[in-house]
RNA sequence: GGGCCUGUAGCUCAGGUGGUUAGAGCGCUACACUGAUAAUGUAGAGGUCCGUGGUUCGAGUCCACGCAGGCCCA
């Protein structure tokens, strides 16, 4: 079979050898090339049909729970590349934690409702939003919504398995399903039961002309901006308690100054208070504003002049600032009500000056006036501020605006303007009336009158002639528009449902601090700060594909019930039929869809026995998917068994921009209903950028796709470079040159370790048994230096993700395989594997190599479980001990009692040294073939000594040396170097350091030899004498007088360059071991196979070498026999770098 | 405009609590090794640690103000 030849691709044959693994010839399997998309499909088939996943899980029965929540994707878009990297860091601590002992039940899920499947619809249909009811009946549409949501499910699946994520994808939860709903319905009940639900306002953009509202959506069509000329006015209020002082404001819709009632500061931003005249009334007066406005409203020329010298008329108008101040200290001044209307007037705290973050002085005066009717940040500021907003009663007692929604003044403001404008002869195009002052909604009658005046230039007239305008002029500015009416736009207060969060305020705050936040900075920062600046969730969406709203009201709005299950409803509806207000239940005779249009056409029956109308809204989609935890059991209707076991979660993670998403509905309906968190560990992961750092996007073409990328890489290295390069929450700059460098720096040396062991291992008929292991103490140093460093590793790797560090726990794991195992490990121990027969160090090598692989299987195998499981199968499947899977493992806890810091930092040094002596080898020309007689190390220490020597057969081989021999005190040639030991000096001198660093370097041998020996030294610095302690310096060796040295974080070595006859023919024997060698590659023979060797006569050192040396090129070699013949001149002629000789090499 | 994040070699990133000459990998150049060989080792070049001030005997690290990029919110 094809799989069993030596050299090939043979990922195509893991299927048949895994499925048949118990039948075939006990051998580990060798591959030169690694096809890793092959790998990938080939485990993902055996994880399907031999049901790992569900085993994972089912094998944890009883255990202690881990629990997972995942967060919905939306199917009606195709998976991106930074979909791989949210689900992979949901997938990796799943993994991890089975191995642990947990049981992780993961339920996938997709969010259904909402708008950017309504506008997908509505695009593909042709049609707009108003079309929705009269072109194409709501059950038409939301049938196709319906349909439309979940169009590329099988693209997130495929890309769900090929990825490795574990998720059940079989029962998803589906946030359209009835059930789904009814949990919502349920938690909806709860919070109004609570008195948390409630009607009120929010300031939406409306349109007079069109007598609705507009979503954001709507705003945001082209064309909506356009560039109007608007009067605008400054307007003077008057300080209270202060003569002729005013605070100026500037506003583009005048018609608001009716509806103010507080004004605005930058608290950091500086003000002043001057002296000068209104240009309109003459009045000498004092003004207020932002100083860096100055320019805009006092004219610059103006600043020679006196103000004792204004005469009224003239027209540069003189100032002078009297006063600066901060904007904080400004806080909670009172002014005069700018429109005197009884019917308008307001209790304190209204009329004063409050905070605004958003004020700046890039325009008006660096002071801005709020009506709480007409701006988002105004209604805002007031609430926060609890200042009380300009509002009249209705017939039933609600607040209402001052304008009407038809863009008109309420009669209360009319009746004022047309007074005053009698008042101060105001004439116009005609007679206004109460019921006359549109604000924006104006008729083009009107407008194309002659002498037409609108509101605000009335308004503008008024308070000019009444000293209360400082400014006014034609301000040209971007407005935005009704798309259907082309009418300009009012942000203006409708009605809206609110969950009122404000009032768990305090301990959703509480409830944060207990949560683990990766990284830790968006739950302090972008989310507590969020929290503390809570306002109530709007929870109202004028839409039809969602979740609807589960409340019916009265007309008159006096009686409303909350339905909270879907057997509460049908009993409604019954007692409805009853009372006549139904002829049937809409759910006769059909399957139940508490969706629009069906839900709509209930109609209830109040306490007081009046009809009952469903509220029209739909809720957010965002509570639909904050409430998963709930409604994916469908609790507490069903399962409430399972919820319990797994509320809240231990983990989730999603993208940073899910933080005011996700991450917040899932916290508020848990602090607000279940007084709990909804999860304890968070990751939100950064975003993933093309590699240049800009924002992937399919119309720019820079958008990279996850199914070709993983054709090509596989799905291993393109976790493991995702999770590796940087910290998840960073940004990723995606580059397939990363994976590729992953995939050939850690996987393809992984695949080189493993295929040196296989090589071997297969040679020597080698199966690991562990029960028959030699022990870890009788190994070699080596070896036990490798066990330690694995259990380093192993901790470390813990100790990471048990923190939630994945780019720790893999940058570990990579270390140790590329530097320590591969480089060094067996880079050193590669002989014992290839010398002579089977005996108790070649077991302990091979055993120690295993153990180290099949360790890397289980700690890769969260990050990379496709290619770990495929490497553990290679490994266990000639021994009894292999799991199925290494995802059905527990996982291996480091031995502490393995771990011997000692050998490692023996270790060290032997790297130090060897990486030393190397340097020193490229300086003197003198290359490794070339044996040296011997180094030098000064050593400081008997305990460093002591260390090395531990390591110095591993040097001498290395390296190609003889001996190594130490330098200590006694010997008289050593040369000290001294440093200061900053960190411990400066604590201890503070500004006096500089004096005594200069004198301890300084110092000379002298000195040095004079506080070892006595352990203190005393410097004088400014006539004070201090002691320097011998642990306050640092004493290293520098320097062998006559040596060629080199030196390296503490350590130094001298080299040894004498070459006599017997170095120089050792040399040449190794330079011929080398050139045979490589003969032997070019007949093609094979390990195995023996040789011949003839060697030409007649050169000195050749013939020296071989009678001295012919048993070591012998063994080398392979060669039964060698010889010096004149033979071998038939043979080929070697190039050995200073002379040729003829070889000539014959199979035996 | 606000909140948060990021800025260190050509590229991707490390650099507890301030401390000696700022590191790694990749890439580049040169050399070596050669029974892991499409592997490996060594050395070299390459830095205004985003900028400006400040605190300190000493700042990549702490503070302030900026600049650039990003995310979310207005």
């Amino acid at each position: 079979m094809a799989c069993f030849e030596r050299d090939g691709i043979f990922a195509a044959c893991i299927l048949h050898l895994i499925s048949t693994r118990k039948d075939i010839v006990k051998t580990y399997q060798e591959f030169k090339q690694v096809d890793y998309p092959h790998i990938g499909e080939s485990i993902l088939q055996y994880w399907k049909e031999n049901q790992i996943f569900e085993k994972s899980i089912a094998n944890r029965d009883g255990a202690e729970t881990f629990t997972f929540f995942e967060g919905p994707p939306s199917a009606n878009g195709t998976p991106g590349i930074h979909h791989v990297m949210a689900r992979t860091l949901k997938d990796i601590f799943c993994r991890y934690k089975t191995l642990k002992g947990f049981q992780v039940k993961r339920k996938g899920g997709w969010d259904t409702h909402g708008l950017p499947v309504e506008l997908q619809v509505e695009k593909e249909l042709g049609i707009t939003k108003e079309d929705i009811g009269t072109k194409i009946t709501v059950e038409e549409y939301n049938k196709k919504c319906r349909e439309t949501v979940m169009r590329f499910k099988n693209e997130w699946d495929d890309l769900t398995e090929k990825i490795g994520y574990w998720v059940d994808l079989d029962d998803p939860y589906i946030t359209f399903d009835s059930k789904y709903i009814e949990t919502l319905w349920y938690l909806l009940k709860k919070l109004y039961d609570k008195d948390l639900l409630y009607k009120g306002y929010t300031i939406q953009p409306y349109s007079p002309a069109a007598g609705t509202g507009l979503s954001s959506h709507e705003l945001n069509q082209p064309g909506t901006y356009k560039d109007v000329k608007d009067t605008s006015i400054t307007a003077q209020f008057k300080l209270k308690g202060e003569e002729n002082t005013f605070i100026l404001a500037w506003t583009t819709t005048p018609w608001t100054l009716p509806s103010n009632s507080a004004l605005a500061i930058g608290e950091n931003l500086d003000y002043v208070k001057v002296k000068t005249f209104n240009p309109y009334t003459h009045e000498a007066e004092f003004v207020i504003l932002a100083k860096a406005r100055m320019a805009a409203y006092l004219n610059p020329k103006a600043n020679d002049l006196k103000v004792e010298d204004y005469k009224a008329g003239d027209k540069l108008i003189p100032y002078e600032i009297v006063a600066e101040f901060k904007g904080k200290d400004m806080l909670g001044w009172g002014y005069e009500q700018l429109f005197p209307i009884d019917a308008l007037a307001l209790p304190n705290p209204a009329f004063t000056v409050v905070s605004g973050d958003y004020v700046t002085t890039e325009d008006g005066t660096g002071i801005v006036h709020l009506a709480k009717a007409f701006g988002a940040d105004d209604f805002r500021t007031l609430v926060q501020n609890n200042v009380p907003g300009v509002f009249v009663k209705d017939d039933l007692g609600n607040d209402i605006p001052v304008v009407d929604k038809q863009g008109k003044f309420l009669p209360v403001v009319g009746e004022y303007l047309a007074a005053k404008m009698k008042e101060h002869g105001i004439t116009a195009h005609k007679e206004y009336g109460a019921s006359d002052f549109y604000v924006k909604n104006y008729t083009e009658d009107d407008e194309n009158a002659p002498d037409y005046k609108n509101t605000d230039v009335i308004i503008s007239i008024i308070l000019k002639n009444e000293n209360k305008a400082f400014k006014v002029e034609k301000y040209e500015h971007s407005y935005p528009h009704c798309w259907r009416t082309d009418k300009p736009v009012l942000y203006y207060p409708l009605e809206s449902w609110f969950i009122k969060t404000t009032a768990y305020k305090d301990r959703l705050v509480e409830l944060n601090k207990t949560i683990n936040w990766k990284p830790e900075a968006t739950g302090t920062g972008r989310f507590g700060n969020w929290l503390e600046n809570l306002v109530d969730w709007n929870l109202s969406r004028s839409r039809f594909w969602g979740t609807p709203l589960p409340i019916w009201r009265t007309s008159d709005g006096t009686e409303e019930k909350c339905i909270g299950s879907i057997a509460e409803l049908n009993a409604e509806i019954e007692k409805s039929i009853a009372a006549g207000y139904m002829e049937k239940s809409p759910y006769e005779g059909k399957e139940l869809d508490l969706h629009r249009p069906y839900v709509d056409d209930v109609v209830l029956i109040s306490e007081k026995g009046e009809k009952m109308f469903r509220e029209p809204d739909l809720i957010d989609v965002w509570f639909d998917s904050g409430a998963m935890p709930y409604a994916q059991w469908h609790y507490p209707f069903e399962n409430e068994e399972v919820f319990k076991a797994n509320y809240p979660a231990d983990y989730i993670a999603e993208g940073v921009d899910q933080t005011r998403g996700w991450f917040f509905t899932l916290h508020a309906i848990a602090g607000m209903l279940f007084d709990s968190v909804a999860f304890k560990n968070v990751i939100a992961n950064g975003l993933v950028l093309d590699k240049n750092g800009n924002k992937m996007s399919k119309r720019l073409g820079n958008a990279v796709d996850p199914f070709k990328t993983l054709k090509e890489y596989g799905p291993d290295a393109l976790r493991w470079y995702m999770l590796s390069n940087a910290n998840p929450w960073d940004n990723l700059k995606f580059n397939l040159d990363g994976v590729t460098e992953v995939q050939r720096r850690f996987f393809g040396t992984l695949q080189n370790t493993y295929n040196f062991f296989a090589l071997y291992a297969n040679l020597d008929a080698f199966v690991y048994d562990k029960s028959k292991a030699v022990p870890v103490a009788q190994r070699a140093e080596l070896d036990q230096w490798i066990i330690s460093k694995l259990q380093s590793l192993i901790a470390e790797v813990e100790e990471a993700m048990d923190n939630y560090d994945a780019t720790r726990a893999t940058r570990a794991i990579m270390n140790f395989t590329v530097d320590q195992l591969s480089n060094w490990y067996v880079r050193l121990a590669r002989k014992r594997f290839w010398r002579g027969d089977m005996n108790a160090d070649k077991q302990a090598a091979y055993e120690t190599l295993y153990e180290c692989l099949l360790t890397l299987t289980q700690l890769m195998s969260s990050f990379a479980p496709f290619y770990s499981d495929w490497l553990y199968n290679n490994l266990t499947e000639t021994g009894a001990e292999g799991k199925e899977s290494v995802h059905l493992t527990d996982w291996v806890a480091a031995d502490q009692a393995l771990i011997n810091s000692d050998l490692e930092a023996s270790m060290d040094l032997a790297q130090t040294i060897s990486s030393l002596v190397h340097s020193l080898r490229k300086k003197e020309k003198l290359k490794v073939r070339q044996p040296l007689q011997r180094i030098l190390i000064p050593v400081l220490s008997k305990k460093v000594q002591a260390q090395i020597e531990h390591v110095e057969d591993l040097i001498k081989t290395e390296v190609n040396i003889k001996a190594i021999e130490y330098i200590d005190d006694a010997s008289g040639i050593l040369v000290k170097d001294v440093k200061p030991n900053l960190p411990v000096l400066g604590k201890k001198l503070g500004p006096k350091m500089r004096f005594v660093v200069a004198a301890i370097k300084s110092w000379g041998q002298d000195e040095i030899a004079q506080i070892e020996r006595e352990g203190k030294f005393p410097v004088a610095v400014e006539g004070e004498t201090i002691e320097i302690l011998l642990d306050e310096v640092l004493i290293s060796s520098q320097d062998i007088p006559g040596w060629s040295v080199a030196s390296d974080a503490g350590v130094t070595v001298a080299l040894d360059v004498t070459l006599t006859d017997e170095l120089k023919q050792e040399g040449v024997a190794r330079d011929l071991v080398n050139r045979i060698q490589n003969l032997r590659k070019d007949m093609g023979l094979e390990v195995q196979d023996k040789i011949k060797i003839q060697v030409a006569e007649g050169n000195e050192l050749v013939t020296k070498a071989v009678q001295s040396f012919g048993e070591y090129i012998q063994s080398e070699t392979q060669a039964l026999s060698l010889k010096l013949s004149a033979e071998a001149e038939k043979g080929t002629v070697l190039d050995m770098d200073d002379f040729e000789i003829a070889v000539l090499v014959e199979k035996a």
